[in-house]
DNA sequence: CTGTTAGCGCCTTCAC
DNA sequence: GTGAAGGCGCTAACAG
């Protein structure tokens, strides 16, 4: 039975104030004597005053919202990107609001039409990829809007991220460099996930600087996954039994490639060598540390939300923010 | 340059229609005629115009906003719990608002506190334990609350889990049967996670009613990890060289546990047997599934935010929906 | 099926 | 340092 619930106005009239008083002792701002200041503080323990956001969203037409759209919760990657983000708003009235897209681009465009609505101060979003009303939406929002993770494409606002390309062509490189030669690839169904693509374009552009190209490639049915990646290996080294390298779409499958081999006696590294993609802590906790490359998401996701803090304007010019990324050693290429 | 937002004066002006029609348009709500729906349709297209929801709720006091309060994102386990949330309110117009607690009750209650300003219409929160005012806040906001997770406890509405010392006890039980004696413990920082402390308690419990207690135990700082179990089992061999089964706080250190046996060339299950809960993919997928507990964690979100759909205001008596748990034989013990 | 009236609770602007 | 007036954009409740 919750008394109905006390407003400003009576905030105001136990403490013997006017409600602006009161909305400024509880926002913190203008100058307060400290006498009713703690008067104020004092109503409001006594009623059990909780702000009504929507309201003070509509008065000021500014909400403490900022969108997020992010392309999966399958995987820990985003997981991770989204713990940077509440990192970079820790201390700040910002609060996420989050959507998931499933890597569609028209699911992401509805979510952010649904975003859009709450009037949110940011928008970040994972990659580039939009529809073309998704990219208008952004635009014409004029709140600031981040794009995370890859730094191809043509920038709303601005980017925070890194070359997938390069990443695949560095990752290539590696693999050259090191004398492996009979190089195959295990996908998964990237026909949206763009970033994955990119990789593979530059693994494949390394190769061919160096004329060679893939041995053999295979690409699982839906999202990648351990499991995908015990099931594909196999299948990879059926239609190339004579690869010395597996380059795998990301850590998640190139650790099942690695469970594959454990299980089949194949030799890791002397026989096969394999590498993967993220950096994740699965893939560093195997008894080969997984050969791989280190993606720095918990950082693109926390730089992202210090950014709209430092400038809650969207400024005039785009920006991008290189992460960067690095390649580990590891133990398996 | 976005032109002043349009606001339903604006698409009602554009329709030739008053504003409340244009309103019931938006939100699909009472009877109108056909050719009306279309005229403000193609205004809305026209404009472009993007309903405002902190006014909606002002109005109406009543957000389409579920608050929900996770304790980690550290590993994929409450990120499933998310996606089930995510699932079960797919199609409605409900969207959560997610808030992060990291095991953390005071920092739960600041969350809870800054959620019930946006008016959400139903709160959902992982677990039981929360502090005296978090319990009155939940209370006497009125909107429906699921504690999800475990059943243990005094529910304040729905509970949706099942009993983490159930599923301790018989984890416990499984390996009596097994005609394992001599068992170890590796676990975590449990200070804050209750939900280990009571699988735990069950565990010892089910140890207890066959004459038997725990061999040793050891318990890795901070939260939980595949490293953290790589790290830990040596310890508890050290401690008691002669167990013949470890159980393990979860997955993440289960497998980091069969990394070390992997390593160490410890005959998992002959010379020693490891267990696990969770239920986790990486879990199944190593070269030997675990042994383990399946949790159903994508259940238990999409059952709560089903269950706030179907039934949106709060019942006068509590319930608890219990959504179990299963022994997975696994390899491994 | 559509419209009128009257706020929802707070914050901006301008006085004092 | 504090207050008064007005309105943000939308919707409940009633008419018609």
């Amino acid at each position: 039975m919750p008394p109905i619930k006390p407003t400003l106005t009576d905030v105001a009239r136990l403490a013997g104030v006017s409600e602006i008083t009161v909305s400024r002792v509880v926002r913190g701002k203008g100058p307060i004597a400290e006498e009713t200041r703690l008067r104020v503080r004092g109503a409001i323990e006594a009623l059990g005053y909780v702000p009504n956001r929507a309201a003070g969203t509509l008065a000021s037409s500014a909400s403490l919202f900022i969108g997020v759209i992010l392309p999966s919760m399958h995987n820990i990657v985003f997981p991770e990107v989204l713990r940077g983000i509440y990192e970079g708003l820790a201390g700040s009235p910002y609060q996420p609001l989050l959507g998931v897209s499933e890597y569609d681009r028209d699911k992401e465009q509805e979510i952010l039409a649904s975003l859009l609505a709450w009037q949110p101060m940011a928008i970040i979003t994972a990659g580039s990829d939009h529809t073309d009303v998704t990219r208008r939406l952004l635009s014409e929002s004029g709140v600031r809007v981040v794009e995370l993770m890859d730094t191809e494409g043509d920038p709303v606002d601005l980017v925070v991220g890194f070359s997938h390309r390069q990443a695949g062509y560095d990752s290539g490189r590696h693999l050259i460099a090191r004398g492996y030669r009979r190089i195959g690839y295990v996908g998964h169904d990237w026909a949206a996930d763009r970033r994955a693509r990119l990789r593979y374009e530059g693994l494949v552009a390394a190769l061919a600087d160096t004329g060679l190209s893939l041995a053999a490639e295979v690409h699982a049915d839906g999202p990648s996954s351990v499991t995908g990646g015990t099931e594909m290996l196999p299948r990879l080294l059926a239609a190339a039994p004579d690869i010395d390298a597996a380059v795998f779409v990301n850590d998640d499958m190139a650790v099942g490639g690695y469970f594959h081999c454990l299980a089949a006696g194949i030799a890791v590294k002397k026989d096969l060598a394999l590498f993967g993609f993220n950096g994740l802590d699965i893939g560093q906790a195997i008894p080969m540390p997984l050969s791989t490359v280190r993606s720095n998401r918990f950082e693109i996701g926390r730089i992202a939300a210090e950014r709209i803090i430092a400038e809650p304007k969207r400024p005039a010019v785009t920006e991008v923010v290189n992460t960067g990324y690095e390649i580990i050693e590891g133990a398996t290429a």
